[in-house]
DNA sequence: AGTCATTTTGTTAGCGCTGTCATTTTGCAT
DNA sequence: ATGCAAAATGACAGCGCTAACAAAATGACT
């Protein structure tokens, strides 16, 4: 017959009664090495730890839950149209959190943004995380700040658009589209188009106002009918080139503020038989593995998501490992800024002598 | 002074006993309702829902995965070179879980490959997951399943490679793959080459046996010169490029065997002024947003991958329900098999009269 | 009304840890 | 030796839930 013990999976059956055992000591004392607990006898350490290694024991995290004050886990919201921003940042807290020993626990938001504040609140409450790491465009609503100040979760935000006090790190998008601006104007380039990104999206705004920065620099005028609202996807890109290719003055060079964006544009002028960079100049923004796939390879600024991710999980992961410490005061909170270089690659070059509408043959666009 | 009480954030510190106490029940059939458990009167029942409700009650996680056997969590393990292809299986895998109330863990696992079976079982005993959904390759690797299956830890994998029995969705590569080389050479193409994927991976094979069949089909031979073989990622496609390009009588078309390799192979063909489909017809697999970016976009096969992880851990939950049901018997390992449709896009047409290299050599020619 | 199987509900003992506080040991100055 | 603060260790009570079992209520039959 079937023994009717242990329907699970009997692995880590190891307790730390076993450990502490094995090594002699009490479990507090187990405890307090697995820990990290001052005040342990080196050589007892040392005991424990043996016995840690020779009985492959490893602390049930549910237990130390239900015991503890934390869950040791990290909650990572999110809601980005996407794809390589988000798994670049996913890699990045995953790693900060296997580093710690922590675990991350994803949860999506549903697309239409109902409620949010209140269905943040409940994914706090049900996972019981310790934490949250916020990305884009979530961490800009002050709702789901001021929610989660309420109930004192720490949180740190990637990219945050406000200068609201608070954990975080970020990329200085305002020069980095102002050195963008000035590689295409230091190329030659005098009308100079803009691709906007989502409004609710927190780099948008420091993105333009690097693009007029940029202009300004460059002693270029600013023109309204130069900059296209898009919303950081490829179809936003498309429309901006229909848009634009169709302009009485076309510009010679268009700096899409994310990479999905400037290829889109790529693709319309391709379909249109510009020759690129011949004939128009695109630069994008974040660095996706996108930018190396098109062709030519996108000139961009690189965003190091993964390690501002990372960056930002360590800091969440401070803030939380230091609530318990004596030191309860205000300690400043922390807004790293990292550094985002341009990437010049196949996308930008001096523009033509003349501004010309293309050729515009089916076949031969590629005369020399 | 600071009350020394309660650091934790005070959110959910409501308890399954408030909640027997609001209906009037005890803790053992409240916890039925929240199980479903069967044997509870739908009056008791609806009560305790109300009372769950009224105080916005939800379990405490830990306790359940300590008094349980079950965490409620399932791990999602990976080395995946393809962001798109993971972050389309993390959604998926995620939205199942959300779904069922579980929640899911990531693990990373590092390039070295090193002692993998080992990771594997120490990540389960830490995290102490229910269930793994495995995707390529890991999925792919014996020692790994035997590990798993040793600890009798559920698993099921996406697009395996092997016929081992047990949970697992794929999709039809061999099929689709000759259904790639019918579409070539219906179009007319007599030359067609292919560039296979990392040996490691389990598609790669059936590909490649999709190509052969494919050509059989249209009675066309195998040649061994027309096969390139790449490593899956968007480098090989160059390399492929830069060996078909070269060739004394290049095919008329190539089927690369994943989309990052089509990129690669398209980026060469413009940077050698091929003009495509025109002078070459390229195919893809996989159907990943990239596909829609590049110029033309791409022929493709879509691969329903978000589907295919939700799917897989609907099955890997099932089963893993099902566990402590009375049926302990035998039940059939399901493998299901999605549709792997092809999408005609940019990048194939009918091959041009003659096969003659591109106008714009650098200096010869090649017969016509 | 009485019996008994069946359904419904309740009682209680942990799950494996950590927090609190008590106790022992140690180091060091008398 | 002796005393005494500080360091090291231990005892034990939960954390919030589920599993196993116990008890009560229900209802279908005599």
């Amino acid at each position: 017959m079937t023994q009717k013990r242990r329907q699970r999976p009997n692995t880590g059956r190891v307790t730390i009664n076993d450990v502490a055992e094995h090594a002699g000591v009490s479990i507090k004392t187990v405890s307090r090495v697995l820990n990290n607990e001052p005040n342990v006898r080196p050589s007892t350490r040392a005991r424990v730890d043996d016995a840690v290694h020779a009985l492959d024991y490893s602390p049930n995290p549910s237990a130390r839950g239900l015991a503890g004050t934390q869950s040791r886990t990290i909650g990572l919201i999110y809601d980005n149209p996407s794809p390589n921003y988000l798994f670049r940042a996913i890699t990045g807290g995953l790693e900060a959190c296997e580093a710690a020993g922590y675990s991350l626990s994803l949860q999506t938001i549903p697309p239409d943004w109902s409620d949010l504040a209140n269905r943040v609140t409940r994914f706090v409450s049900r996972s019981r995380v310790d934490g949250l790491l916020l990305i884009p465009p979530v961490g800009d609503v002050p709702s789901v700040l001021d929610a989660l100040e309420q109930m004192h979760l720490p949180y740190a935000r990637v990219a945050p658009l406000d200068g609201r006090p608070g954990l975080g790190v970020s990329v200085d998008d305002l020069h980095a589209s102002a050195q963008v601006v000035a590689h295409l104007a230091g190329l030659g380039h005098r009308r100079i188009g803009f691709i906007s990104g989502h409004p609710d999206h927190g780099a948008t705004r420091s993105r333009l106002e690097g693009y007029r920065l940029g202009l300004l620099r460059a002693e270029l005028e600013y023109d309204q009918a130069l900059v296209f609202e898009g919303f950081f996807d490829s179809d936003s890109g498309r429309r901006a080139g229909d848009y634009f290719l169709e302009m009485q003055q076309a510009p010679s060079a268009i700096f899409a503020s994310n990479d999905e964006m400037a290829a889109g544009l790529l693709q319309v002028a391709h379909e249109r038989n510009w020759r690129i960079p011949e004939q128009l100049s695109i630069a994008g923004f974040d660095d996706t593995p996108l930018s190396r796939t098109v062709w030519p390879p996108l000139t961009t600024v690189h965003q190091p998501i993964r390690h501002m991710a990372l960056r930002a999980t360590q800091l969440l992961l401070e803030r939380i490992g230091a609530e318990d410490d004596a030191n309860v005061g205000e300690r400043p909170p922390r807004i790293e800024v990292f550094d985002a270089p341009l990437v010049v690659r196949g996308t930008t070059a001096a523009p033509a002598r003349t501004q010309q509408p293309p050729f515009k043959t089916t076949a031969e666009s590629k005369s020399l």
